[in-house]
DNA sequence: ATAATTTGGTTTATAACGTAAACTTATTTA
DNA sequence: TAAATAAGTTTACGTTATAAACCAAATTAT
């Protein structure tokens, strides 16, 4: 009836994470905290978290002087984030009383 | 850009609880046990949140010499519910590079 | 009759999670 | 050269989610 949520992508910070990276092929870790209002503490643990499954990929290069994380989406990640919108959709989805499953 | 999600509402199972009785105006407490799939231990936590947020009702009766838990949703739970849908669809959509906001 | 099991839950203890605050290191700017 | 800014990371803490333990009443088995 209801398919279960994979819960690195249920949580709001981790999901705008991976609605941005769906869109753009590459974005960079201060674009990323501005999008999402999120705080860098907390954007730099959700970030990992997403690396460490592997949903997506961290390049840590310099712009000029300055360092510059550059977060990219992987298949892997692509793949999780659209049966995560498949999943939630038996949860949105108004069911006119049908039988069982 | 990315909707504030209801964090009552963002909850894999208090969702699959709303979702049932968006679509049924009212279910036992057995029943929502067995369409979730939850414990009964979780499942009385959870309906006491949305109870207490005011999102569903709940009403303890007898059927037979049975204690019964009928859940409905409230109009300011299906108000939520429908808030929160819309502010999912922010989270989903994919953005061909818009400019801001 | 009474013991065991089932039904229908609630309470509570714990582990996982999300978040902000504090910190670090390097770079500009005053 | 001192202060402020940029770009993050680490850590500490409060909040949540969840299962395990529990409780009471009714039903079924012995």
């Amino acid at each position: 009836m209801f398919e279960p949520l994979d819960p690195l992508l249920h949580s709001e910070l981790r999901l705008a994470i991976m609605s941005l990276l769906v869109s753009s092929d590459e974005a960079e870790f201060p674009y990323i905290k501005e999008q999402t209002g999120a705080t860098a503490g907390n954007l730099s643990v959700q970030v990992d978290k997403l690396s460490t499954a592997g949903y997506i990929s961290v390049e840590k290069t310099f712009k000029g002087k300055r360092p510059c994380t550059i977060c990219r989406i992987t298949p892997t990640g692509l793949k999780a984030f659209e049966d995560y919108v498949v999943a939630l959709r038996s949860y949105l989805e108004v069911k006119s009383d049908e039988k069982k499953e």
